[in-house]
DNA sequence: CGTCCACGGGAATTGATGGACT
DNA sequence: AGTCCATCAATTCCCGTGGACG
């Protein structure tokens, strides 16, 4: 039944992107001078997950490649890489492909860039304000050619803390906001990816439809559970998915996402997990006294609070709820999650 | 109003690591 | 081979803030 598994994946790019077109035109807009030859405009893309901001912008990136040939082009996930050095590397790995020398300094990278980079060049930030060093704006500005679209989920002062004389030369041309896909756009979505990934006649209207609504305008979460159902419906030997399947689909494409996010947790954040599953609603202090007793070689608290807390409140396993001086956490959801993938 | 508590974050420091240079 | 240097994760110290409470 599944005859193509990866249009279902994460980082598929369709070759018509629905329902975007106001968006994709900003896009290519912000792009145009690159056509001729010049440094094109910076833009800022933000909304809620799941709304094409990232596909959009890489769209517009693989039109205009269509249009000028051998653009160079960068994508830097800013979870990911979020240091200044870190972004820098990931931009020469992908705009020019060579190698530099582990252990370049941050000069050397912008150098080298610089060097090898002639004429304009595209880089998109995904995730930009996830970026502990935003500084590097200011490095990504003084590459002559180069120019950058920002994805994040709300919106963002980048500059905030830049020095004025510095970002008042940086601009941001265009801000796109994104909102929630209606459920009409998000069953066009789902009958392009079955068309393209499923048999013949797997799928009918009311099926897709349905998944639409219960994924609320997240085309991700959509299409994960399209993949779900396909899968559980040929486990019974159904060459279609019935509307029966469709809310466990749902449902369990969600778990199948936190238990992939959870199983990419360290040994801090696991612990910390564990300990709030014990007992929900503890204050930092109280969750931070748990997880002590727990990992056998924890952290301090300062760099807990810097680096593992934030991650788990940013992959959605955890609330947190400011609570006058105190800080509230909280699993995300109440139902009782499987910490051990073994058991599932 | 002063004090305490929980929290946030800047900054100096340490220790391991991996080159680069002699 | 041995020394030196830069980097990075992690730690430690410490001060600031803002609300609660007597």
């Amino acid at each position: 039944m599944i005859r193509d598994g990866t249009v279902f994946e994460d980082d598929h790019l369709p070759s018509v992107i629905v329902g975007r077109n106001r968006h994709m035109n900003e896009v290519t807009d912000a792009l145009a001078p690159i056509e001729d030859g010049f440094r094109a405009e910076n833009c800022f893309l933000f909304g809620p997950s799941g709304v094409g901001k990232t596909t959009v912008a890489r769209a517009a990136v693989r039109e205009l490649r269509q249009e000028v040939l051998d653009v160079p082009h960068a994508y830097v996930n800013c979870w990911q890489d979020y240091t200044r050095k870190a972004v820098l590397e990931q931009l020469s790995r992908d705009l020019i492909g060579s190698a530099v020398s582990r252990s370049a300094s941050t000069g050397r990278l912008i150098e080298h860039v610089q060097h090898e980079l002639n004429g304009p060049g595209v880089v998109i930030l995904d995730e930009v304000d996830q970026l502990r060093e935003t500084e590097v704006l200011y490095d990504l500005h003084e590459i002559r050619g180069l120019s950058w679209i920002g994805i994040a989920n709300r919106e963002v002062d980048l500059f905030a803390d830049l020095d004025d004389r510095i970002t008042s030369r940086i601009s941001v041309a265009y801000r796109v906001r994104f909102d929630s896909y209606r459920e009409g756009t998000i069953t066009e979505i789902l009958t392009r990816r079955a068309r393209e990934g499923l048999g013949p006649g797997a799928v009918d209207e009311n099926v897709l439809a349905r998944i639409a609504r219960l994924t609320k305008g997240d085309a991700r979460r959509a299409i994960a559970a399209l993949r779900v159902g396909a899968r559980m419906a040929s486990r019974e030997g159904l060459s279609a998915i019935p509307m029966r399947l469709v809310d466990d689909a749902v449902a369990s494409a969600k778990r199948e996402v936190r238990q992939k996010t959870i199983s990419k947790l360290n040994t801090h954040q696991r612990a910390l997990y564990e300990a709030l599953a014990e007992e929900d609603g503890l204050i930092q202090k109280e969750l931070y006294a748990r997880y002590r007793e727990i990992h056998d070689d924890p952290v301090t608290l300062r760099y807990l609070r810097a680096n593992h807390l934030p991650k788990l409140e940013h992959y959605n396993l955890v609330d947190v709820e400011q609570h006058s001086g105190s800080k509230r956490y909280r699993l995300v959801d109440a139902d009782h999650p499987e910490l051990h993938p073994e058991r599932a």
